[in-house]
RNA sequence: CGGGGUGUAGCGCAGUUGGUUUAGCGCGCAGCGUUUGGGACGCUGAGGUCGGAGGUUCAAAUCCUCUCACCCCGACCA
């Protein structure tokens, strides 16, 4: 391609719009334009990744058994009330309504049509397993869509749907897209962790993201050093540690003035936050909920969320607590009527706490669990943070941010149920089919692939996933046979088979280097006067620093050789 | 949805106490010439319903009302 006929321009100025690494390079590079909040077009360059990323996934989810199908985008809303994820979806479903005044949904992912058609298609134990993917573009009305590409409302996606006879078939099959999951992200020369996840809307019980480590990521993952352990800090299990404070002793009342938050009655009392119990209020679903959590832990709200099985989740309005007869600042649960409590199991780990004494300026000391007070339910709802310990060898977390580009479910039967998958086994008993799912962005790993591999120039490309892998760039001067030679290698590149960028515009040496360093592609290979001198090209590598001069005769065979070691991560 | 912010040429911006403006500047774009190893220079030129609607006024990019779009921070996800 020659860069001069590209259908896209290269921008000096930074987009003012654009904070997010990815997001700047691929606008100034002329990669991609906004249409819409979240909604953009792919240029040729752009594309041509993207394209590279969807044959390498291509080829990776066939070697792991699956079978492309296409699914269609529009679907009707009946399947998503079946399921009962119109709702749980709420507003990021996309909905239209056709001629006919039926409604529509555009596909935001597919577990409920691809359930559907296997019903249709799998009746007997003989037809499992199966594992069916797809490429498309997704649609999803984003509460915010932000950074470019990395989270958009319409979005290309792969999504792959396993079933099997059983947990340990599900198992199998999960197992082989794990793999399949590395070895795609591995061949996209990106670096993936992998974290314990929750399964959010998808829903079923376990699930592992894959997260490209970044400081732009949104999601904040918690790994310990020692043992490997890594989730995502929504899941993540900790230490909590006890809070013994000796046998369990009477209640006594003590007077607070003025003290309403935690660090103020933990300073006025003298003793630490994490001898206190910390009353938080929620409405879930419409529902009002009385959280109780020792007084040092953050509640996760995605925790409560599962504990509660809520679509929607949100802290009470102080008119709405009020309401309930409860005092802000000194809020307890000791003798707390008609509405649902629910602990984190911190609470049941230590004694003689200090709670709220339910009236104004109050505290009540050596509170114990479940003797004072009762809790409809106690489990786990506490955040971890830095700084908090491993369960499993106890050792300190660090804290780190990252894109989520790819997520794997074990479904198991929750969507067979729903929809009523099932097939019939050896002896003519009919038996539910175990589920799982599986989903990579590839535009948003387009884009994080761009944060993990970029200079204050701009981006470098791994080879694999490059648009294009030399950059030929000529510095033309009069009376010389920069043109013709230049003209020549161009041709004689693509007869190799090399996927060439061709600069051929009449600019400056400052412009086409600045622009061959915006664009990263991966070799650049520089004619001009200078390099014919001594009938050589200039050679260098865009991660790189040193060039090398590389005599023209055989140089497209030793790029070819070049290349080649590169191709595979 | 809550909070913050921005809309003036393809991009980045100035102008906003209403009137000296025919709405400017830089980049980019077009033509001509000189240049050519890290974003060259000169000359000439094209390009704007000042996000939209309504209003106030002799007069609106500028004031008022409404509205739309976009960005950032939070709850959501590949």
């Amino acid at each position: 391609m020659r860069l001069s006929k590209l259908f896209a321009k290269t921008q000096r100025e930074i987009p003012a719009e654009a904070d997010t690494i990815s997001h700047r390079l691929l606008l100034r590079g002329g990669m991609i334009s906004q249409v819409a909040t979240g909604v953009y077009t792919y240029q040729p360059l752009a594309w041509r990744s993207l394209r590279k990323i969807e044959q390498i996934i291509r080829e990776e989810i066939d070697r792991a058994g699956g079978q492309e199908v296409s699914m269609p985008v529009l679907q009707p809303i009946e399947l998503w009330q079946k399921s009962g994820r119109d709702q749980a979806l709420g507003k990021t479903l996309f909905k239209l309504v056709d001629r006919r005044d039926h409604t529509l949904v555009l596909g935001p992912t597919h577990e409920e049509v691809v359930t559907d058609i296997v019903i249709h298609n799998i009746r007997s134990y003989r037809d499992l397993p199966v594992n069916i993917y797809q490429i498309q573009t997704k649609f999803r009305d984003e509460p915010r869509p932000r950074a470019g590409l990395i989270r958009g409302r319409e979005f290309a996606m792969m999504d792959a749907y396993s079933f099997d006879r059983d947990q340990a078939g599900l198992d199998t099959s999960y197992q082989k897209m794990l793999s399949a999951y590395k070895a795609i992200l591995a061949r996209c020369g990106t670096e993936a962790t992998i974290v314990e996840a929750d399964s959010g809307a998808i829903g079923g019980k376990d699930s592992l993201e894959f997260m490209l480590l970044t400081d732009s990521g949104e999601d904040t993952i918690i790994i310990c050093r020692k043992c490997g352990y890594a989730a995502n800090a929504e899941k993540a299990r900790f230490n909590k540690g006890g809070a013994d404070n000796g046998r369990p002793l009477p209640l006594e009342e003590v007077s607070t003035p003025g003290m309403q938050s935690i660090e103020q009655v933990a300073g006025f009392l003298n003793v630490p936050a994490g001898q206190t119990l910390k009353a938080v209020f929620y409405v879930a679903d419409g529902n009002f909920i009385f959280v109780v959590i020792r007084g040092d832990l953050p509640v996760n709200e995605i925790k409560l969320k599962n504990t509660l099985k809520a679509n929607d989740l949100r802290m009470a309005t102080e008119a709405e607590v009020l309401e309930k007869g409860i005092v802000p600042g000194s809020a307890s649960p000791i003798g707390i009527k008609n509405v649902k409590v629910i602990a984190d199991d911190s609470v049941e780990a230590g004694t003689n706490f200090i709670a709220g004494g339910n009236k104004p300026d109050t505290h009540v000391k050596n509170v114990n669990y479940p003797r004072d007070f009762k809790a409809d339910v106690v489990t786990d709802i506490a955040l971890a943070r830095a700084g908090d310990t491993c369960p499993h060898c106890s050792t300190p977390f660090t804290a780190v941010r990252g894109i989520e580009v790819g997520h794997i479910f074990k479904l198991g039967t929750l969507y067979s149920e729903k929809l009523g998958a099932y097939y019939t086994d050896e002896n003519g008993v009919s038996r539910i089919i175990v589920m799982g799912c599986y989903g990579i962005g590839l535009s948003r790993l387009l884009a994080a692939a761009i944060e993990q591999h970029h200079d204050d120039k701009g981006i470098i490309w791994p080879v694999p996933i490059a648009p294009y892998h030399v950059y030929l760039c000529a510095l033309y001067r009069e009376g010389t046979k920069v043109d013709e030679t230049a003209e020549k290698l161009y041709a004689d590149l693509q007869t190799a088979g090399i996927e060439v960028l061709f600069d051929d515009r009449k600019e400056s040496p400052g412009v086409k280097f600045n622009d061959a360093d915006l664009l990263g592609i991966p070799l650049r290979v520089t004619v001009s006067a200078r390099t014919l001198e001594k009938e050589s090209a200039e050679v260098k590598w865009r991660a790189e620093k040193e060039a090398q001069l590389l005599p023209l005769e055989d140089l497209v065979t030793v790029l070819k050789q070049m290349l080649a070691g590169k191709m595979r991560a």
